[in-house]
DNA sequence: TTGACAGTTTGGAACGTTCCAATTATTGGA
DNA sequence: TCCAATAATTGGAACGTTCCAAACTGTCAA
C-alpha cells in the first residue's frame, strides 16, 4: 500500500509544466494562467500528490505550527482553555503541537526544546508550578514570540493573558458580606503561586474594607482539587469560632468543599455559603448550583491564541499584559436564593 | 533579539571539523572520537544551536511526530484519553499534533489533511459523529498507520481501541435486577452512534436474559451531556408506568439524571437506581457517589498510543482490535448502599 | 617497507520546496 | 513591421540536514 510519495516534480511532468509552476500554483498565486492552474489542479488531485510543509518551510523559515503546552488538560478549565486556543489556531490556518505538561517543569522544558526543534513558530505556555523565567529565557530571547496564560511567570518580559483575580475575589467576599456573613474563609490552592496570592489579595483586601478580619486562621489551603476542597473543610469545620461561609480558590475545590459539608450534614448553600473562582461547565448544572466568578476560559485561550498570532505576524516585540474581566455569577450554592425566599415570606 | 540561527555548518566551523562530524555527534553515533564529541558538544551549547528536525526528516522521511484528533476535549472522558495518549508519545520522544474537532467531520478532515502536510508518522483518531470510512481511505491508503480509539468507523480497516461497551451495559442492567429492579430504562446518548448501539444491545440482552421487558418505551435518547441527562430525566418522569432505575448512557448523562431527579423530589440511590459509565473523575466524589461503569480512559489513551507506536516502528499492517475490559464499580447512586443498611436492620 | 585494517573524518549529492532572474509567448500601439 | 510592455513560464540555487563513498591517520603483522 505504501505509496512512493508524489512531489512537485512529478506533478510538473504529468501535467508538462515545470515545477516553479506547479509551486506558484500551489500559493495560488495570480501570475499563473487559468487553465494551467486548472490543469495542475487536476493532475493534484488525480496523483494523490500531498504538500510537504516542512521542505516548503526548510526554504522560506516560517511555520504555520504554534505550540501549546498546558499543566493540567485533566483539569477542566484548562481543558476549556485549550479548546479556545485550538478553535482560533485552527482558523488561522495554523495547526498545533499540544502537550500536558502535568505541572511537571522538567517535562515542560523538554516538550518545549521538542516543539523548538520542530519549528515552531509560537507558543502559548499555561506554566507549570515552579517554573522560573530562566526556564524560558533561550526560548524568548530566541525571538520566538511567547504567550503567557493563566498563570505568570515573575521576572519574565512576555505577553501574558490572565484573569482579574483581586477583583474577583473582592466582589465574591463582597455578596458574602452584602448576604450577612461576617466570618467568611479563604479555602484550597497552594500558596506559592502567582494566582494565589492575587485571589487571596483580594479577599484581604475586600475583609479589611469591611473592617472584618481576614487573617490566617481564616485560610486554609490544600491542593486546587475537588478532594483537596473536601480536606480543607474538614480542617474548617473543627476549628472553634467557625466561618460561616467560604470563598474557595476554584471550582473544584468548592464542590470538593460541599461533598465535605454535605457529609457533616451541613447543607452547602442553606446552612453555609460557597462562592467557586472560575465558573467551569459543572458549575451551572451542580447541585446546589455553584455561585462562582466567572473567568471565560474559552475566551481567555481564544484570546491568547489572537495575541500571540498578532506577533507572529508583525513580528514585533511590544510585550502586551491582558487581564481579562471577570464577573461574578450568583447561583444557589452561596445562599442568596435561600435569602430571596426568606425575604419573600418576611414581606 | 532575533538570531541569525545557527546551523550545523557554523558548529562545525566553530569546533574545526566537517558539518558530517557535527550530524554524526547529533545522531550520537559511536563512530566519533570522544574528544571530538565533547568539543563539538561544548560548541553546540555555546553557540545555542537549535537542531532542525524538519531539515532531517526531509532527508530521512521519517518524522517523530503523531497526530491526535479528538472529537470533544470539553468533555473528560475524552480529556483523560488524552492525557494517556500524551504520555506514552512524549515518553517515546515524540510530539504530537493535537487538535479538537469539535464533532465536526469537516474540521476534521482538514485538519487531518494539515497534519499529513506536516508529515506525521501517524494519527490517533476518536472520530467525530459522522465519519465515514471514505473520510479515511486515503490516508490510511497512503500507509500512514491510524488508530482508532474509543469510537469505531465502520467499514474501515484500521486498528482500534475500544472498550466493552456490550460487557459493562449487561452487567449494570444485572446489578439493577440483583437489586431488585424490574423496570429499568436506558437514558441519554444518540441512537446514530456505534457505542450507543453496543451498550444498548448489553442493555437489551441483559433485560431479555433476565425475562424482562426492554423495550422502545423504556429508552430515552437524548444528547450525551449533562443537559441532555436532565431532559431525558424529565421525560422519564412524565410516563406512567414509571421505571425504578436507569442504565445512563455516559456519566454526564448520569450526572444530569441525578439532578433531574432532585428537582423532582426524588432522592437518588434512594428513591431511584441510577448508573452511569465511563468513571469519569468526578464520579467518585460526586453526592451521590455514582455507580458507574468504569473504562480507564488514561488507560485506553496509554494502549492506544502504545498501538500506534508499535505500528510505526514496525511498519506492518497487521491490524489489532483491542477491547478494553471493563468494570462495574458499585458506589452509592444505583441504591446498593441504602439496600445493605436495609439488610442490616431486618437480620 | 609494505599492506591490511580499524578508527575517524570528510566532501558532495540528495531530500522537496521557494525564490530569483531570466526566458519565452502574447498583445497592442506606433 | 517592429518595439515595448505585459503575461506566463522556467531553470537553478538555496534552505539544513543525512548518507554514501572515499580519504586520511595510525598501528601492527608480514
Amino acid at each position: 500500500m505504501k505509496q512512493p510519495k508524489v512531489t512537485v516534480v512529478d506533478v510538473a511532468r504529468a501535467a508538462g509544466v515545470s515545477k516553479s509552476t506547479v509551486s506558484l500554483v500551489l500559493q495560488g498565486s495570480s501570475l499563473v494562467n487559468e487553465a494551467t492552474r486548472a490543469r495542475v489542479g487536476a493532475v493534484i488531485r488525480e496523483l494523490g500528490y500531498v504538500y510537504n510543509r516542512s521542505a516548503a518551510n526548510l526554504r522560506q523559515s516560517k511555520s504555520k505550527i504554534v505550540g501549546i503546552v498546558v499543566n493540567d488538560l485533566t483539569n477542566s478549565f484548562f481543558a476549556e482553555l485549550a479548546v479556545g486556543m485550538d478553535m482560533v489556531v485552527q482558523s488561522a490556518g495554523y495547526i498545533q503541537f499540544m502537550a500536558n505538561s502535568a505541572e511537571n517543569a522538567d517535562r515542560q522544558a523538554e516538550v518545549i526544546a521538542s516543539m523548538r526543534e520542530h519549528g515552531m513558530a509560537g507558543l502559548i505556555l499555561s506554566p507549570a508550578r515552579g517554573t522560573t523565567a530562566a526556564d524560558l529565557r533561550p526560548l524568548v530571547d530566541s525571538g520566538i514570540p511567547v504567550v503567557l496564560v493563566a498563570r505568570n511567570v515573575p521576572g519574565l518580559k512576555v505577553s501574558s493573558v490572565v484573569s482579574d483575580g483581586h477583583a474577583g475575589a473582592a466582589a465574591a467576599v463582597q455578596h458574602l458580606i452584602d448576604l450577612g456573613h461576617r466570618r467568611i474563609a479563604f479555602l484550597g490552592g497552594f500558596n506559592d503561586t502567582a494566582v494565589f496570592d492575587e485571589r487571596m489579595r483580594g479577599y484581604r483586601d475586600a475583609m479589611h474594607e469591611a473592617g472584618l478580619n481576614g487573617s490566617d486562621e481564616l485560610v486554609f489551603s490544600s491542593a486546587p482539587s475537588r478532594a483537596g476542597g473536601v480536606a480543607a473543610v474538614e480542617r474548617l469545620l473543627s476549628t472553634a469560632d467557625r466561618p460561616t461561609a467560604a470563598l474557595c480558590f476554584n471550582d473544584a475545590v468548592a464542590f470538593g468543599a460541599c461533598d465535605g459539608l454535605r457529609s457533616a450534614r451541613i447543607e452547602p448553600g442553606v446552612d453555609f455559603g460557597v462562592i467557586g473562582f472560575d465558573d467551569v461547565i459543572e458549575a451551572k448544572t451542580a447541585v446546589p448550583a455553584l455561585t462562582t466568578v466567572s473567568v471565560d476560559p474559552q475566551g481567555m485561550g481564544r484570546r491568547a491564541a489572537q495575541l500571540l498570532l498578532k506577533q507572529i505576524n508583525s513580528g514585533d516585540f511590544e510585550h502586551e499584559a491582558l487581564v481579562a474581566s471577570v464577573r461574578l455569577v450568583v447561583r444557589e450554592s452561596c445562599g442568596a436564593a435561600q435569602r430571596m425566599k426568606r425575604e419573600a415570606v418576611t414581606a
